[in-house]
DNA sequence: ATAACTGCAAAACGTTTGCGTGTAT
DNA sequence: ATACACGCAAACGTTTTGCAGTTAT
């Protein structure tokens, strides 16, 4: 009904795009009001949000589904899957796997028409790998709230 | 170091397993409370947060993750996989798939210690695809919050 | 010219926590 | 008897929203 309306590119935007698309980090939207802060002091925080929104209703962005607290974005629009630190927060890019067969297997199965999948695969990255070592092994730290 | 405390069985928690059992709707806190509040009306939503955290660090329940807004709970602790409707939010069980073949190869790959992985498919349940019918086809209507 | 965008601040939302009391063990 | 659990209400962190002024088209 509602036709996607007009995207007027702003200093705001095309900021948040560069700064999504220089990194691989997929950053918070807090996160990105930090880094926008360096080049437009006075950008707020609901701006952010809102043009994360925006672009990413008009597929000029991704958001990172299942990557456990506060939402995070990416920029490489190409399918894949990601990683997620349960230590430190951290979430990497994982190549795409074919998962189609599946997909399709369920659409029988379940009666649903099923349009994707989120596939976040959980670890602990090399980092923090190395920082706890040989340190204790059965630890139930639950510590996975924390950001890179 | 602190090994798992003692867990007693009070009335909200056995409410709360079984509230849980004897659905698969995956409900989220609130839905429990509002459901716990028939047979126990001075139960509060701050018990139940509590007892689903409690409870799911004792393994007794799971949540689950990547399910959109709300957390979800389940108390299926077999491995199994979810599929979420895009248009009214409602949670469905799914066949679990054998992805072991893929942590291995991540493994190698990314040098992450790869512990699991969550799979969450999307999709427009059956209730939803009746009511949408012809309706309309290309729309981007967006609702993705409601409740079953 | 005008619809879209903005900063700001307040509100909304889901979840957690502190405190004094109650209860399962 | 005592550690654990509770109800209540306030606090918290994240995200959304209303409004009046600004800007891209």
């Amino acid at each position: 009904m509602n036709g996607p309306e007009e995207l007027r590119m702003t200093p705001a935007r095309r900021a948040i795009l560069e700064a999504l698309e220089a990194t691989h980090c997929h950053p918070t939207a807090d996160e990105l009001h930090d880094s926008l802060r360096k080049s437009l002091p006075r950008v707020s925080l609901g701006t952010v949000y809102r043009n994360l929104e925006v672009m990413s209703r008009h597929r000029l962005i991704r958001t990172v589904e299942g990557a456990g607290g506060q939402r995070r974005y990416d920029a490489v629009l190409a399918p894949h899957h990601h990683i997620r630190c349960v230590r430190c927060g951290r979430v990497d890019d994982v190549e795409p796997a074919d998962l189609s067969w599946l997909e399709g297997k369920l659409k029988e199965e379940s009666g649903y028409d099923v349009l994707g999948h989120v596939l976040v695969f959980e670890g602990i990255c090399p980092a923090c790998s190395a920082a706890e070592g040989g340190k204790e092994e059965g630890g139930d730290n639950g510590a996975q709230g924390n950001e890179n």
